[in-house]
DNA sequence: AACCCGGGGAC
DNA sequence: GTCCCAGGGTT
């Protein structure tokens, strides 16, 4: 019986050969070779990157990682900090939910583990924003647990080797049990190089367009290779239209040139970040309703795209200083900063391209 | 299982 | 313009 060649999934041989020699140099990677002469990852840096990095590029991720690592080197600074101040520095980043339980979690460990996070992806998985994924990614790379590690990267990758017919989100368990086996029927040692590999292969080679098969590490075992149209892997589902929302957003400045923010709500789109006073948002256009009465100008519209919706805000600029308690009267509560300050608060892109249309004062 | 939740790089 | 990125929480 030729039981190992009948269930090898992929040549884990060839994969590391490749991953030894183009693996991508990251902020928060401990390369191969150091790997191999025993140093090892820090499991804060690994988690806070592992955070940072769920859909979100790498390219985007490189400065806020850095500047949170400047800011808050432990985890025990980090739980020590605000999590105003971690709202601020994640502003722009997206997703906002990670930055609140980043911070949850930074707590939760500082309290409970002397600021160690766990080493198992059973226990990592029970503290706040750490998933299936996540949990599995620091438990491999810091600890060599020998658990698959599924993202994006490797879902495509393991539908290619296998020319799964099936969306991802069905074919997910098929791809666990897959990835799990190509683990356990070689006696890997290296985990983390092994699902880093994976990922490094499905960013650099196994890409969603034009995947560069000719130098893939694993095309010899590739079905989707073997096919007409390897691209056709993943199946892709179809995706639905997005809905165009309208309203208005106003800008009013102080004597001292102070700009008038807010903060959202506790729930929702950008909860808890910060605002200029707007509408709400509607499928339609609709008149501006000012806060309060005076000389509002407009200054034009800004567009901004979220994952499932279009926004189109009218922006209103009050032509004269307001006073402290206009706003008041208007029963908006808030707070006043002046321009060059505004880099420091916790405003989205959204709202920094609407007050970037109304121009500095 | 389906939906909500941002922003940007690459094409 | 489209695609999708080292996903998790909620319902």
């Amino acid at each position: 019986m030729h039981i190992a060649a009948k269930n090898k999934i992929l040549n884990t041989n060839e994969l590391f050969h490749w991953y030894d020699k183009n693996a991508r140099d990251l902020p928060w990677r401990v390369s191969p070779s150091n790997r191999k002469s025993g140093i090892q990852p820090d499991p804060y840096r690994v988690w806070l990157s592992e955070i940072m990095l769920q859909q979100t590029t790498v390219a985007t991720v490189k400065d806020y990682y850095q500047r949170f690592l400047q800011k808050w080197p432990t985890l025990d600074a980090l739980a020590n900090g605000s999590l105003d101040d971690v709202l601020k520095m994640w502003a722009g980043l997206g997703y906002y939910s990670r930055a609140r339980n980043l911070h949850a979690c930074a707590q939760q460990v500082h309290a409970d583990f002397g600021g160690i996070l766990p080493n198992s992806a059973a226990d990592l998985q029970k503290l706040t924003g750490i998933g299936p994924y996540a949990s599995a990614a620091i438990a491999a790379i810091c600890f060599d647990e020998k658990i698959a590690v599924v993202d994006g990267n490797v879902e495509r990758v393991m539908a290619r080797l296998l020319a799964l017919d099936l969306p991802i989100s069905k074919a997910k368990p098929q791809i666990r049990l897959a990835v799990q086996k190509a683990l356990g029927g070689n006696q890997i040692k290296r985990s983390g190089d092994f699902a880093q590999g994976m990922m490094d292969l499905g960013a650099t080679i196994c890409t969603p367009k034009r995947p560069r098969c000719n130098i893939c590490p694993l095309a010899k075992d590739c079905r989707a290779f073997a096919s007409e149209n390897p691209e056709k892997y993943p199946v892709k589902l179809p995706k639905k239209t997005r809905p165009n929302k309208f309203g208005n957003a106003y800008i009013v400045w102080d004597k001292n040139g102070a700009i008038f923010l807010q903060k959202r709500a506790d729930k929702g789109l950008l909860a808890q970040m910060s605002e200029v006073p707007n509408s709400e948002w509607t499928d339609r256009i609709q008149p501006p309703d000012f806060p309060f009465a005076g000389q509002w100008k407009s200054a034009g519209t800004i567009a901004h795209i979220f994952t499932h919706l279009k926004l189109e805000l009218t922006v209103y600029v009050l032509g004269e200083t307001a006073k402290h308690s206009q706003l008041q009267n208007a029963g908006l509560t808030g707070w006043w900063v002046i321009p060059k300050n505004l880099a420091g608060e916790a405003l989205p892109t959204l709202f920094k391209k609407v007050i970037a249309k109304a121009g500095a004062k």
